[in-house]
DNA sequence: CAGAAAATTGAACAATGTTCATTTAACTAT
DNA sequence: ATAGTTAAATGAACATTGTTCAATTTTCTG
């Protein structure tokens, strides 16, 4: 049974001004999107926007969510490939995979966090979703390296080591606090003593 | 000699300007801050604020030295406090006050990092300037405890904790990662067990 | 104090997200 | 098939802003 025609029309025009957005936020940055940009590129009106996304933030936060699920491929990718290594050195892979990431989509990561929304406007749980997914990867070489520790503080340590590379890698990028060659080898220097500390302990 | 009476009301309304804007941008948000309200609040006419500034980009960078300035401030007092700690401790110390301030002081540090600039519009040196001034702290404890290593990965280390602390701070206020009251205990069990490895070294 | 120079003004402009009355298309029951 | 009903699509119009600049006011100078 086919859906309606408007249920397909609404589908595929979604589809079409995500693709547009996203070219487009690759292409420049989420702060150039225009609503008559995206329009003309979907072939669309101006209002059609609004019959199938709230509003541009929402649009956004769409393309954030892709931006999300390749990320996360990325590390899952990354987290295979290496399986057999040493805990730390996964470790250090899985923030060189998401580092590598950061250079090759540059805009479109900024984009996730670079888009402030407006005060009343609820961070969607879809979004926190999404970021969840990453700290999986991180967790499994880390709950070898801190086995035995209480689950609910290797996983609250797998989301300060992500914060703490993001930091690393935002703060070179966005405001010059790290020279870009240093971030890779920093990145492995702090993983790399905050691991032979956990192992020097009791 | 005084100076002319049009260099003393320029500078009258730099200050008043500032102060607004200031006193907004804490109030509600960077996002929030019109034009139209400073120029109300300074009792001057909306095209005076471009005599004074080149545009409202400009304000902000303002009004975020000064935030810089006071987190610099914040830095060097728990350094003071501190001073015959442990280095470790007065780490900790540093990150904690670092931490108190964005608490306090959400919507000016927010939009510190916040506040996208324009793609053209480069990012002046004296805010990198103002940002290095905070490593210094940092740089001290962190010194000791890598005493003997080069100068320039000292530096770089100093840097990179600012940016790891920086990221776990901000991955919890505004997307939910870390817990906030995981923050604390993270930062501390993080810096601790980073300085433990360093030693562990030869 | 007159005339020149400079700063101040705020109405007008341009850009842009969003709305909504009108038009067009889709569906349904006979 | 078709008239009638319901729903979607349209894009002109609106509201909000940062910024500009010709006209006005103020300050300075000889």
């Amino acid at each position: 049974m086919p859906v309606s025609k408007v249920l397909e029309r609404k589908a595929k025009l979604h589809t079409a001004l995500l693709d547009s957005a996203e070219r487009r936020i690759a292409e420049s940055t989420v702060g150039q999107l225009r609503a008559r940009d995206l329009a003309a590129d979907a072939g669309c009106s101006l209002g059609a926007i609004y019959n199938v996304f709230e509003d541009l933030d929402a649009l956004i936060l769409h393309v954030s969510l892709r931006t999300l699920q390749r990320i996360d491929l990325t590390m899952a990718q990354a987290g295979r490939a290496y399986a057999d290594e040493d805990p730390i050195e996964r470790m250090i892979k899985l923030a060189n995979a998401y580092l590598e990431f950061v250079d090759g989509n540059h805009n479109l990561w900024r984009a996730l966090f670079d888009h402030t929304l407006p005060e009343d406007y609820e961070l969607p749980q879809w979004i926190i979703d999404g970021q969840l997914e990453l700290f999986r990867h991180i967790e499994e070489p880390l709950s070898l390296v801190m086995a035995g520790q209480e689950p609910k503080l290797i996983s609250q340590t797998a989301r300060s080591l992500f914060a703490a590379m993001h930091g690393i890698i935002t703060l070179s990028v966005e405001r010059r606090v790290v020279a870009p060659d240093a971030v890779e080898p920093q990145m492995e220097f702090i993983l790399r003593n905050f691991v032979k500390g956990l192992s020097a302990s009791t």
